[in-house]
RNA sequence: GCCGGGAUGGCGGAAUCGGUAGACGCAGCGGACUCAAAAUCCGCCGCCGCAAGGUGUGAGGGUUCGAGUCCCUCUCCCGGCACCA
């Protein structure tokens, strides 16, 4: 074998053979044990970054790991293609989004391929094919068969001068991203899907994923939010007629505090106060500004006014007046909320600065209430007792609470209720770029859904968007057809889905990409996935998207599982710097770190940047998650160029454990690739050598990182294995005539495979291993190996560590407390004391304290 | 604002159950080889100190024989907040 590591041509050789010997198709096989190991799909953007070569890598050393263990393993590959970012690549570059998506995603196949990951590409999907999407069509005609598909109005961002509907991406403090203009809300119609009919379940069904983490499982419970209250009603007469204003809360034990009510402008309250009151009709066209983001809506300031007409409390008949409130959203639970300012923050704050009631209600023995400042007790519901409550003074949170539900009960104004924080899944875009929804709007009929015969509602992929409004309105070919129902000729719906439900099922699409049906019988051999893997950004929407894609799939007889995916590995995302500059329009524009030239302060903190190019001043936005739309992501074409596929994926599971944010930094790719050249010599070192040295320890050694690192690949801690790795070849490079010297390197070899396969690949075959390492059984540390007759303990006075004592392996506590006490260290830091206790560890420490 | 995470040398990170803090690398420094450079190899490398030793895991407090790890308070950073994906 050739002396010097030349990767270009090891990684080109390497993938040639796997590709002949089709060693990553993947068959279904009853009788072996299956492992599907599936990394969440790009978006193809255009070039691959390091957050993908980091989920990548991370899904291929799994996956050839499980290989190696005897499994029958596939690991598929698809593009998430429909989306935002290809409509705004075509109104830059005026190219159809369909041709860039194509592409960007035939460069980036090509970038994994060189990578040698150890993918099944026969299985390759993208879901802008209409033989993906018909099936979300399909699907779609189902669940409105079922009910879970149903539809009501929305609330969007709209542009005013573009006459458009924004993404909350391309709404910018409040002004839309490329005319400037103040955005407002607008309500449309649009189609829901009814996650919240599957909310228990969702909920519930979290036990049961013991391979999830922990904080994805929190995540989801808090996102579904499920709460005990009381739905109850205000009543009121207005312009002659008897109503009532139903409101939720999960405090009714605070019902008798409550001194006013607050409805969101779209309320039916608002409009009508609003007919004859110029002020409050401007206040609520103030309320219909801005964005419709909940971090808007939390951070604003929060507003209000009065409407001039009151309500009665439902147990008192006391007047409450209605404000309108810009933080109460219309389509959150009633749109209504009651207002309880002496035991909610947000209620206290508003009450202070309108200068409404703040009335007492519930008291925390030893503490003083005081209307200055809000103090964190008055919304305590386990300490507190209810005060000026009339009849439910001295009740305790639950006693209240189903007192006061029982009399709104008997009234017949209200009672208890289970609410959930999680709202229906609105799926309507009015894009261009993404699944047509399978419905006509005849004039006779109504909304009528496309047939299954006329299935799949094909998108024309043509079209250019120029920022003002779905192209598909302009499109008299896509647009016009004729009723199913009645035949006459009718309008094509043009909105498209949210991408979302792109891919809330290509998971189960990959066991059977090639056939007829939504999903054939491979489904049930491979589903679920053993081990998904990808960014932690995903916690919640999209995982939550798919389980209940999964549970209605399940309850169509399309699936037999209940939950999609078995283990969860959510990996941290890889960070870097990002700079923007604001356009004259409002907009942002962001620069490249290539770009620009960083200004530091005197602690070295990056404070600015300027543009290379003219020297002008640009804004540092901080370090953010690398994307397409702040450009700030890193290609890894240089990097594999120059220092081939392997240097780069063992550089990437060196950096930082897989669940742990990386800000990205290449120094220490020379290390890397530094390593894999040493590994290469070695090999010809041993090749060339004679092993008839006298053993030293290196067979302990090695077997004992070994067993450390297949640990560590059980807690997917790559980094540590890699760590191994190199301690392995440390110690093989001390001792390459020792006799274990060659079963050693064959243990290095396999551990490393997963993460190098192609330089591993190579060494296997040039050592005379075996045909390929792929068939290799992993190794597995020998116990004989790891036996020791004397072992070092620490030694610590008073928890200090002062020196190490030496002791047989079997010896007892009495033998050990006698040999620490009689070393050298401890008579020197006892100073002539005796000791008071002594600790001892088994295996790792003594502390005498004295 | 709310929900979920994180913080350890100049840098990335290690420390499995509360038991030697800084493994393994990067950068740096010194040396070998070389006409020279690159590559490679050997050694040093938290901070203070000549040393003995002291001190040190975002900040402050606590529990313990012993705390990076457990408890309380706080700061900063990252992810999500339903139309980026």
């Amino acid at each position: 074998m050739q002396e010097k590591y030349t990767p270009k041509d090891i990684e080109q050789a390497a993938q040639a053979h796997w590709q002949s010997t089709q060693s990553f198709r993947a068959v279904e096989d009853p009788t072996k044990p299956k492992y599907y190991c599936l990394s969440m799909f790009p978006y193809p953007s255009g070039k691959l970054h390091m957050g993908h070569v980091r989920n990548y890598t991370i899904g291929d050393v799994l996956t050839r790991h499980y290989k190696m263990r005897g499994y029958n393993v596939l690991q598929p590959m698809g593009w998430d293609a429909f989306g935002l970012p290809a409509e705004n690549a075509a109104i830059q570059n005026k190219v159809p989004p369909a041709q860039w998506t194509y592409d960007n995603i035939a460069y980036m196949k090509q970038q994994l391929q060189s990578l040698g990951f150890a993918i099944d590409w026969q299985r390759e999907l993208a879901t802008c094919r209409p033989e993906y999407y018909r099936w979300n069509q399909w699907l779609f005609l189902r669940m409105l068969e079922k009910g879970i598909a149903y539809k009501k109005t929305q609330v969007v961002n709209w542009d005013p001068v573009d006459q458009t509907v924004l993404a909350n991406e391309q709404v910018i403090d409040g002004r839309g991203w490329r005319t400037g203009a103040i955005v407002e809300k607008r309500e449309i119609p649009g189609y829901y899907l009814g996650i919240t009919q599957y909310a228990d379940q969702l909920l519930s069904a979290l036990d049961a994923l013991p391979g999830w983490p922990e904080r994805v499982k929190t995540m989801q419970a808090n996102w579904i939010g499920k709460s005990y209250g009381v739905r109850f009603a205000f009543p009121y007469e207005l312009d002659g007629k008897r109503d009532l204003l139903w409101v939720f809360t999960t405090r009714a034990d605070t019902i008798m505090g409550v001194t006013f009510c607050a409805v969101a402008a779209e309320h039916p309250l608002a409009t009508r106060a609003a007919r004859d009151n110029a002020k409050l009709a401007a206040f609520v066209e103030e309320c219909k500004r801005g964005s419709v983001m909940e971090a808007d809506m939390a951070t604003m300031e929060k507003k209000g006014m009065p409407t001039g007409i009151f309500v009665e409390h439902p147990l008192t008949g006391a007047k409450v007046e209605v404000w309108v409130g810009n933080y109460v959203l219309m389509g959150y639970g009633e749109g209504a909320v009651m207002a309880v300012p002496a035991h909610d923050e947000r209620d206290f704050a508003f009450a202070k600065k309108y200068s409404l009631a703040i009335k007492q209600v519930i008291d925390v023995p030893g503490k003083a209430y005081s209307l200055d400042a809000w103090q964190e007790w008055y919304a305590d519901k386990q300490n507190g007792v209810c005060v000026n409550s009339g009849r439910y003074d001295d009740l305790d949170y639950q006693q209240a609470v189903a007192a006061i539900a029982a009399d709104l009960k008997a009234k017949a104004l209200g009672d208890m209720q289970v609410q959930f924080r999680l709202r229906d899944w609105g799926i309507s875009r009015q894009r261009y770029w993404g699944c047509p929804i399978p419905l006509i709007h005849c004039e006779s009929c109504g909304t009528v859904p496309v047939p299954d015969a006329q299935l799949p509602v094909v998108l024309p992929e043509d079209c250019v968007p120029d920022g003002s409004g779905n192209p598909l309105l302009k499109r008299p070919d896509f647009l016009n057809c004729t009723c199913p129902q009645c035949g006459k000729p009718a309008r094509r719906e043009t909105d498209t889905m949210d991408t979302f439900v792109d891919s809330s099922w290509y998971y189960a699409r990959y066991c059977s990409n090639d056939a007829q049906a939504m999903l054939d019988g491979r489904a049930a051999y491979w589903m679920p996935v053993d081990q998904y893997i990808g960014g932690i950004e995903h916690a919640i929407l999209h995982l939550l998207y798919s389980r209940f894609w999964t549970k209605v799939m399940r309850d169509l007889g399309l699936l037999e599982t209940d939950e999609p995916f078995a283990n969860l590995l959510t990996q941290g995302m890889v960070l870097n710097h990002i700079f923007s500059r604001r356009t004259d329009k409002g907009g942002i524009e962001y620069f490249a770190p290539e770009e620009v030239d960083l200004v530091r302060d005197d602690a070295g903190h990056v404070t600015g940047a300027t543009l290379k190019a003219d020297g002008s001043a640009v804004d540092y936005g901080g370090i953010g998650t690398m994307s397409k739309s702040k450009r700030n992501g890193v290609d890894p074409q240089a990097l594999i160029e120059q220092y081939g596929a392997d240097t780069a994926r063992f550089f990437m599971m060196f950096a930082s454990p897989p669940e742990q944010t990386l800000e990205w930094s290449d120094s220490g790719v020379e290390g890397a690739y530094r390593f894999l050249k040493r590994l290469w010599a070695f090999g010809a070192t041993l090749k060339a050598a004679n092993t008839g040295a006298a053993p030293s320890p290196l067979r302990r050694e090695i077997h004992l990182l070994l067993k450390q690192a297949n640990y560590d690949l059980g807690k997917f801690q790559f980094n540590t294995v890699a760590s191994a790795a190199m301690k392995m070849l440390n110690a093989l490079e001390k001792a390459p005539a020792d006799p274990h010297a060659r079963e050693g390197f064959s243990i290095l070899l396999r551990l490393l495979s997963p993460i190098t396969p192609h330089v591993c690949h190579e060494l296997w075959r040039a050592l005379d291993y075996g045909a390929d390492i792929l068939a290799a059984p992993w190794p597995e540390p020998l116990e004989e190996a790891l036996v020791q007759d004397e072992i070092e303990l620490v030694l610590q006075v008073n928890g200090k560590t002062r020196g190490s004592v030496r002791v047989p392996a079997g010896a007892d506590k009495a033998a050990i407390e006698t040999a620490a006490v009689a070393s050298e260290a401890a008579r020197k830091f006892m100073e002539g004391k005796p000791a008071k206790k002594v600790v001892v560890v088994p295996g790792r420490l003594i502390n005498i304290v004295v």
